[in-house]
DNA sequence: AGCTTCGATGAAAACGTTTACGTTCCACCC
DNA sequence: GGGTGGAACGTAAACGTTTTCATCGAAGCT
């Protein structure tokens, strides 16, 4: 009476239930005939499959999970998007299970995974080897986003924070001419951020050989950019540029210097990392390292899917890292500032 | 081999697998002795309950889908953010099908959700009252977000477009004093569009009764509110304040006005409507309407977790609007402009 | 000692599907 | 006309749980 099965269409088309299952899939072995009766019946009752029924039996879910930490803005939504638009394109699904931030949280978010998901992306920074030992069952196909870890067990799939900070670097020395390049660092324990200041330090070992690095330590946070373009005013002596490793953090930075009187680029000038939509809207627009985040998740899905069919040859597990470049906007100096010819509408 | 399941551990332990379900869950019954032995096993194995298994016959999934169109940046983003807080916070798991275009397509996505999920939250154009009844199974559990349905079916909840759009236009009209308001519409077949629209009218008639409306069509991005300011230019006579529908436009049209030399808020005042954060970094900042889209979210998966508790009783599914408000910055002549202070952090 | 009561445990049914395996039936071929 | 083959269809097992019911034993009571 509340919910239709398979055996009230069976008993309604004076069928059985193998028969319905038959029909309904296109598996072959029904008359052209009873194929339609069956399929009217259904139609009329209003008969909907019973989802983790079926899964049960045919160990496939076609859906994937997600695990992300609790994240803001734009770079969840568009990772989201991103995976979303490849697994719709694929008949897949998604069952998301973000904002945790404990990492017995994740654990748990993990374990009521199974069973319900084909496989696995997971984009967080508690998810370390051991993490994973022990809450992913064995033999669940995961691909890893953004982690540290290597090794034949699970594919990973890396941004590539190292050559985007490295190609910004030099863009402000070699194209701009800058020499004295402060960089606003992201917090130790993050990858990306470690990545990032790699990616600085090596530049400038290349581009501005013997110049003092000269590093403020910051949170990805607006405030914390802002609290380090104050440090830099106190200190006395001004950088020629300020590379900050997120955009949040150059915008922060921006605006103190700005209320400082401190003309940007003329005096002083900063980029990003992100390229998030404000980028583009703030005054000066900002100069930032574009990662196309949609497309990092589309690659996750995809590299996820392969695993899903292919059951364990083929596609090495190698590491892979998806390439970034420079947009270079009004805040680096690179234009006479004033005019912004920011029309790109979305 | 492969996977591990409760017989295994039942075997392992010695015991059958109803003592193991009934340990592992906390259900009584068992020594405390013979509890603690499953569970080492059950740890030492690494096993993990079969969670389609479970709900199929516990008939619960703890889990909720989410039903949304291809939408782009921040609302969707905190949409999910505080569905997936409220979710977590219930111990709900969340399965998410957005970036879906057609109808059918959002009709097979409706149906996959069968017995994968205990409720629904559908935000979607498409829904009207005949496409749910086909596709979504009689008894489960729904709220729907800004549609115009009504009606005892589901709970409805809404955004109160009409009155931030009322309140925007009575600051203009009362607390600013400007007279020739414009408004840059949104899509005619969107409902959001729709009532902002209704709330100009009904607050120009209020306020500023007997003066003649102006209305331009855009399509809620950026570059149709570029294309509205270039049109306000070309007519000849610019308004003396523009009410865009959202926020992408009323950029559009500040960066047309600015290209063309016209000083806002000064000759023009410019106002939006949805607060996205580009609103407070752009110049001059974007006075607009907030409305707290997170709050939006985790209202609805509240109100259908107290329809997954009650059976059906209590909790009237009246339509329910949640409230914003106008947030007031630079871009309409309110302050002495160039002057920013916004450092709130996020 | 015999009866009842109660707690711990196991056996088995149930959830709603898919699918391997039989069975039936009809057409076809020598 | 009897055998052969194959298509259509039904029966039942299987998937991994939870839960009802029965069983068993020990403890408590008279």
């Amino acid at each position: 009476m509340t919910t239709v099965t398979i055996k009230d269409v069976a008993r309604e088309a004076g069928v059985s239930v193998a028969s319905v299952s038959r029909a309904l899939n296109g598996t072959g072995g029904v008359t052209a005939e009873t194929e339609k009766r069956i399929r009217d019946v259904a139609a009329r009752l209003r008969y909907i499959p019973h989802g983790a029924a079926r899964s049960l039996i045919t160990r496939r879910t076609h859906t994937i999970g997600a695990l992300l930490p609790d994240m803001y803005g734009e770079f969840f939504s568009e990772l989201i998007r991103g995976i979303d638009l490849a697994a719709r394109a694929r008949g897949l699904h998604l069952l998301v299970s973000s904002a945790h931030d404990g990492v017995e949280d994740a654990a748990a978010a993990l374990r009521t995974m199974r069973g319900r998901v084909d496989g696995m992306i997971i984009l967080s920074p508690r998810a370390d080897a051991s993490f994973l030992h022990t809450n992913l069952p064995e033999s669940l196909p995961t691909v890893l986003l953004n982690s540290p870890l290597r090794g034949p067990r699970y594919p990973v799939l890396n941004i590539d924070n190292h050559g985007g900070a490295h190609a910004m670097v030099r863009h402000l020395a070699v194209e701009r001419g800058y020499r004295d390049i402060a960089l606003v660092a992201g917090p130790h324990d993050n990858y990306d951020a470690q990545q990032r200041e790699e990616g600085y330090r090596a530049a400038m070992a290349e581009f501005v050989p013997g110049a003092s690095l000269r590093i403020i330590r910051g949170e990805f946070t607006e405030e914390s950019g802002y609290r380090a373009g104050c440090e830099m005013m106190a200190s006395g002596k001004l950088p020629r540029a300020v590379f900050a490793a997120n955009d949040m953090m150059a915008i922060g930075c921006l605006l103190a210097l700005r209320e400082a009187g401190v003309r940007v680029p003329e005096e002083v000038a900063v980029t990003g990392f992100d390229d998030i939509p404000i980028a583009r809207y703030i005054t000066p627009a900002l100069t930032t390292v574009q990662v196309r985040i949609v497309d990092l998740g589309r690659s996750a899905l995809e590299r996820l899917a392969a695993l899903l069919d292919a059951p364990d040859q083929a596609t090495p597990p190698e590491a892979d890292t998806l390439g970034c470049h420079v947009v270079v906007r009004d805040s680096c100096g690179a234009r006479p500032p004033g005019k912004t010819s920011t029309k790109k509408a979305r």
